[in-house]
DNA sequence: TATGTTAGTTACCTTTGGTAAGTCAAAAGT
DNA sequence: ACTTTTGACTTACCAAAGGTAACTAACATA
């Protein structure tokens, strides 16, 4: 029964707001849906797969994501420096969730956009 | 193919973003969970099953959800007032990938705990 | 006359997100 | 010898989103 961690109770941590918190983050989906399609990516690689996040914000995701065990992150010790991001097995069972919400944006996008239209016009 | 739509092109809304702005505001997952368990339910109803959002949040949230075409409302001219929510068919479309996240969430939790807390303890 | 009920709104402050420029250390170009 | 480039970041600074507490409308009840 999911019903009980869905009420706010301060003593436990909710999971439900807990993967909110981080999932919510606004560039946390395409980060994990991008690396779970490539497999092992470079920082630089993200930067450009992704097209508008900037660096400071992909190195504060990738740090949280790290953080929660969802990425690792190896360092290779040469200049100019090398480093690879890759989902780890947590990560890799997060991913399946994460495409059925894209495939569900994808399929209903055209059905948000005339909602949002129609509401704006009977303004 | 879902890739075409990750990469960033202004000209086009991406799918992903769109509901990813949506999905990833605060309360929204919680909303259309709750929603989703008990059908339509009051203004007060989701506030005190939610427990920790303030009475604006969720107006926001709700007003959101309407405009997006996930929820639906309906006010009765009465006093003092009464006002539904209920998911709409798409809303309710969106669920099983809402819910599927949640489960992902209960099953992981003590996964991530232990993550961030190895990931201090490393600094 | 004061109090309660329901579904909000408003004013205000704090946290998160975003932009642009700077850093580091070495190799490569001029 | 000096400047530029490279990759993966920081830092300083500004804008947007989120949060809190108090207030509102319109009537019913004590």
């Amino acid at each position: 029964m999911i019903e009980d961690y869905k009420k706010f109770d301060k003593s436990i941590p909710c999971p439900v707001r807990t993967l909110m918190d981080r999932i919510g983050d606004k560039w946390v989906v395409l980060v994990i849906s991008t690396l779970g399609e490539k497999g092992t990516m470079r920082f630089n690689q993200l930067h450009e797969m992704i097209g508008d996040i900037s660096q400071k914000m992909l190195t504060v995701t990738l740090k949280k994501l790290q953080e929660d065990g969802l990425v690792s992150r190896k360092m290779y010790q040469e200049i100019p420096p090398r480093v690879e991001y890759t989902l780890t097995a947590m990560g890799e069972s997060l991913l399946p969730h994460i495409t059925g919400l894209e495939q569900w944006a994808v399929a209903n996008m055209s059905g948000i956009q005339q909602s949002r239209q129609q509401y704006l016009s009977a303004k």
